[in-house]
RNA sequence: GGAGAGGUGGCAGAGUGGUUGAAUGCGGCACCCUGCUAAGGUGUUAUUCCGUUUAUUCGGGAUCGAGGGUUCGAAUCCCUCCCUCUCCGCCA
């Protein structure tokens, strides 16, 4: 949610910065103005009327004041419905405006995205390397036939040492926060309520992307962004608090709606996987340097995995509605000939913390956190990435060496 | 799932229709007093919106779990929902 007071007095600013992400005919900050002074104007009638009505109330009032004191409550009530409705409209629009991009972020979508970092290469293969499905079946690791049996399309079953590596990740993941005692580990609940949903910026816009109850009343989280994000909702934290790092564990649930693509078969997208979320709430002025640890961890992760990976500034109308700015990191699968995202570390700036009304304490009063994200990592796309970049001439995957300890010393996966 | 009780300011806890945004206590903050400490005294202490001014101030609105309703007037009465507690039931 973008502050209205900020998009009044900066109306142009805001216009040229939300033009890097979006199309100007979906853009159309004067009637959200407009609608802001219809609601202000409203607002000064219905306000005078209760005051008028509150002194008459102070004490009992005589018959002749009762009867004046009616006749005004029914213009109150009026004045309430014509406000209401302005509200909802105005609240509509002004809520579906994503976030102004930062000063540093490109204008356009995909296309513009840009490689900022790369570690590592490509792996080259002397024999006729196999993709990570085909790796995971032949080796045991993964079982998609029986779990499309059991739940359909877009599931899949960890099996032995499949089971024992994605276990592996998750404890090497968690492990490396752990080594960051400032962060602290939460499971959350995986179900959440609409408000929350809609606070975590999901809404409306997942709506369908997301698994719902039959009476729509709670949703299975797609991320636990959206849990972090609404951890401290409503809260006036204390500035000496700040800033608050988390760091948590949830499986995600996402519809996907449509078919695959072939080159998205195997464990690229599917319905359900494990992730780990790192999260901050930080105070605006330290808001950039977060950012900038956040993405060094995940870096550091993927680095500590060895695998080859890119690191890509998005473009503005590639990060999603409440980022201010997000960097992708995208490792190599060899099969597919394409990078895919693990890690996605984004700045909200106060986007978010309006809408949650997140706000801390500080000397000149109550303001709202910053608050950013980023997967730490994701297990879904790593898996695959493992199977196919350290694949070997004889079928077999070496196990990196950090997840050895994991597996009970084992060096391979093999058949 | 059934029955009952309850949700008030940072906390505890009054308040059942009319200067109650809310007594009192604790806590916090500021100042004062007393050799030190302990104690004592005085004051102050929610959030948000609109307008005004823009170091600041002032005027007004809203908020006692949330949303509706009744009333000239609601923390107080009614309805719906959410949450907490107690007892019973269920529990792959």
């Amino acid at each position: 949610m973008l502050d209205i007071k900020f998009v009044r007095e900066n109306k142009k600013e805001v216009e040229t910065a939300l033009l890097k992400r979006m199309e100007k005919k979906n853009l159309d900050l004067d009637k959200i103005l407009k609608l802001d002074d219809q609601r202000r104007e409203i607002l000064a009638k219905l306000e005078d009327l209760q005051a008028q009505r509150n002194k008459a109330s102070k004490t009992k009032p005589d018959a002749e004041t009762i009867k004046q004191m009616k006749a005004l409550g029914t213009d109150i009530k009026k004045l309430e419905t014509e406000l209401k409705k302005v509200e909802l409209e105005y609240n509509e629009k002004l809520s579906a405006l994503p976030n102004i991009p930062h000063d540093d972020v490109v204008a356009g979508g995909k296309e513009n995205n840009k490689i900022s970092n790369t570690y590592g290469e490509q792996p080259k293969f002397d024999f006729k390397a196999k993709d990570h499905v085909e790796l995971a079946t032949t080796l045991g690791l993964i079982d998609y036939k029986r779990a499309a049996k059991m739940s359909g399309a877009g599931f899949w079953a960890y099996t032995g040492d499949g089971a024992l590596l994605e276990w592996a990740l998750l404890n090497y993941f968690i492990d490396f926060h752990r080594s960051h005692p400032e962060y602290s580990f939460m499971i959350p609940p995986y179900m959440l309520n609409e408000q929350s949903a809609f606070i975590s910026g999901h809404l409306p816009k997942f709506k369908e992307d997301l698994f719902w109850t039959e009476d729509d009343k709670l949703c299975l989280n797609a991320t636990s962004e959206m849990m972090l994000g609404n951890y401290h909702a409503g809260e006036i934290l204390d500035e000496k608090d700040l800033p608050k790092k988390y760091y948590a564990f949830s499986t995600c649930f996402r519809r996907e709606a449509g078919a695959y693509r072939t080159e998205e078969r195997g464990m690229i997208r599917g319905h359900q996987f494990n992730k780990i979320e790192m999260f901050h709430f930080t105070k605006p002025e330290n808001s950039w340097t977060a950012f900038d640890e956040l993405l060094a961890y995940a870096e550091d992760l993927v680095k500590g995995l060895d695998l080859h990976f890119n690191t890509v500034q998005l473009a503005a109308g590639d990060c999603s509605a409440a980022m201010a700015k997000t960097v992708d990191i995208e490792v190599w699968i060899p099969s597919m000939k394409v990078y895919k995202e693990v890690s996605s570390v984004s700045n909200a700036l106060d986007y978010q913390a309006r809408r949650g009304n997140v706000r801390f304490k500080g000397a000149d009063g109550n303001n709202f956190v910053h608050t950013l994200n980023a997967s730490g990592l994701a297990t879904s796309r790593v898996f695959p990435a493992i199977l196919e970049q350290y694949q070997q001439a004889d079928g077999t995957v070496a196990i990196p060496e950090v997840l050895q300890k994991y597996m009970a010393g084992k060096k391979f996966l093999t058949k």
